[in-house]
DNA sequence: ACCCTGATATCCGGCGTCAAGTAACCGCCT
DNA sequence: AGGCGGTTACTTGACGCCGGATATCAGGGT
């Protein structure tokens, strides 16, 4: 639908009315990093660490490493420099190239804008927990409350502490969020056990589904 | 730390202290649906499709086989049968064994009390948001929450039908939970898109990070 | 002299995604 | 009745990405 062209390995998104990103947060976390200034792989992974962004993003050397290579396929990124120090692994220094900062911009816009599907392990074990008995799955909600509870409170931990030390809140946004939406699971979640244990939420393992009356594919994919 | 033993390519869980689930939602279904009756492949993917299972659970057909073939591999299903239709392609039936069925309630156990480290996009998203400047950023924000408003609407829809048509709230709890998260992270999104509009979340393009006070690694691996 | 940790990169196997490929079936047109 | 276009049944294969493990060297500590 968006027109685009291929030009050797390079692909250029052309009149982006569709910006449809496809780029992974690891490669957005890079083109980041080297838009402040050039820097090695190695580097990358470093810095990502002392930021705590490993907390949101997933970060492994494997990945790290293709990704680059990917970047660099693409024409966001060029290697600047390379320098061997002693006997070392030689080391390639990458930069951002402009076409890679105008990415990194509609990237980010994209995946502010628009919500895209995911798939938390949770809601599957939800839609099976009537193979559970009603009291382990409240039991088994109570513990993940618990468990949720504490990740909060260690992440508000580290919230003050840092605003403590001078970052700002727009620097913080995304711990901000995630201490969220912890807490709005943590609190459905312990909704949901207290209803199944004075019996509201109606109770009985084994088939309850198929009614057949679910017609399928009403077009639009949800979300 | 768990002990376990491996014989041939079986892995058994022995004395499973640590549940140490590493069993996709794909399998979990595919185990879920096993255990009510002996299917073929193809038609899990059907009746995965029709119970709107795939809303929740990534699904497509290559995974599908894979995970099949794995879960034979691991003992916790079987080929029952093999039949050809006319020309065909042959076709395979498995059914649950019962070391599959206890995989399966422990599995869904343990999926529900613990929680796993998930990286959705939107907090990368955040993470950068400062590359955009302010005014840019609210109405990408309140973009997002049109469309996270709209997906909520359309499931609360959905709901709402099923549950006329008998469904109980056991078997739409899933259902349930997509909308209160979707719902409060539109809460949340709005919120901030409000702060940045009327100044109160102090916006700064570019560096707002790096004050070198935060420390690595305290240890446990948060959530 | 030894060991442990950090720096730096690569490799390999598994899993997921996409898309092709063949057969049967259904309906309609003529 | 014949034929042909579309949808459904059913599986396989090629390929790319990801994550974990591993190799190598440097340097500091005991």
């Amino acid at each position: 639908m968006t027109p685009d062209i291929r030009v050797g390995i390079f692909h250029l998104e052309y009149m982006q009315a569709e910006p449809s990103v496809d780029v992974s947060p690891l490669a957005l976390s890079i083109l980041q990093l080297l838009d402040e200034r050039p820097m090695h792989p190695y580097e990358l992974a470093a810095t990502m660490r002392d930021r705590h962004q490993d907390e949101f993003i997933r970060l492994n050397f494997g990945s790290l490493y293709h990704t680059v290579d990917v970047l660099e396929r693409n024409g966001w990124i060029i290697p600047a420099e390379r320098e061997k120090e002693g006997n070392r692994p030689e080391r390639t220094i990458y930069r951002l190239t402009p076409t890679g900062r105008e990415v990194l911009v509609g990237v980010v816009g994209d995946i502010v804008a628009r919500p895209r599907r995911e798939f938390p392990h949770f809601a599957a074990g939800l839609m099976f927990m009537h193979h559970l008995d009603a009291a382990k799955a409240a039991a088994h909600l109570e513990t993940r409350a618990g468990a949720l509870g504490a990740t909060v409170a260690k992440l508000s931990r580290i919230l003050e502490e840092l605003q403590a030390h001078g970052l700002k809140r727009l620097a913080l946004i995304e711990l901000e969020h995630k201490i969220a939406m912890l807490e709005a699971e943590r609190q459905w979640v312990l909704k949901i056990a207290r209803e199944i244990s004075d019996g509201q939420l109606e109770w009985s393992t084994g088939m309850v589904r198929d009614i057949e009356g679910l017609r399928r594919r009403h077009g639009s994919s949800t979300h």
